[in-house]
DNA sequence: ATCATGTTCAACCATATGGTTAAATATAGC
DNA sequence: GCTATATTTAACCATATGGTTGAACATGAT
């Protein structure tokens, strides 16, 4: 049901690993955007600006409405859809670690004064 | 709080952009794995597999253990959660998509036979 | 028809990426 | 110490990526 496609999900993580494109489509998430609106933020070329369009449209997070003269784009969020599926796999080793985390914090203040816990580190934690 | 450090975005999602690299994180979160448990079911020299797990380690996607002469990497999903943190964002999308289309079909199967039903333009959609 | 606007295309450049092989490093075992 | 095992490093190669500039294309406006 829930297709993998190692290719497309190769090109939606690509795509995704630049923050100028991120950008355009958190722009693209307010609503349409023609090609020039997209790339005047930015300090490049349009045609640089067009390229990475052309990234994220290949990867399928944008669709392209041409009226006339300029190009209209919009946001697709189907693969974000599928990135957001392949990340649910691991999504319960991060859900586990804080459940425990909550749990051991839960246990810890059971009686005790809310005092702010010293958390251990959870950066170099040890197991 | 959650910060979206960009640069670590970036790097993060190369590194997920990668089907070689999106394989190794799957073997790992069955458990620890040496570097060589980790090249083998590739098709590629030692180098190159190591190369591939310096940019997940790099991407802090992986923690490395150097017990003697052996690497045994294991995950870490601190980065997944950033990403998946991310695409929290734009999860309303196809939350809402969806939503409107459950309802449609709510609608239209109310009374009639479930009939596969031709879904109005999601035409993005290949497969 | 002319001119301006929005965008792409082509050629080019520097650097990054993903792979190779061969040599180097570190540790384990005899 | 010697040798085998686990892994990295170095040098190299082909291709991809992200940027540039300048020309081309398509459409809108006068």
């Amino acid at each position: 049901m829930v297709e993998h496609d190692s290719l497309a999900l190769d090109t939606i993580f690509h795509a995704l690993g630049d923050a100028t494109r991120r950008a355009m489509l958190a722009e693209l998430a307010t609503g349409e955007r023609s090609v020039g609106d997209l790339a005047a933020p930015f300090a490049m070329s349009l045609a640089a600006a067009s390229k990475h369009i052309k990234v994220l449209e290949a990867a399928g997070l944008i669709r392209r409405d041409v009226r006339g003269r300029t190009h209209v784009c919009s946001l697709d969020p189907a693969p974000l859809m599928s990135a957001d599926q392949w990340l649910g796999i691991y999504r319960r080793f991060w859900t586990d670690r804080l459940d425990t985390l909550e749990a051991l914090l839960r246990t810890k203040s059971a009686g005790t004064p809310p005092v702010k816990p010293p958390i251990p580190g959870n950066k170099g934690e040890k197991r």
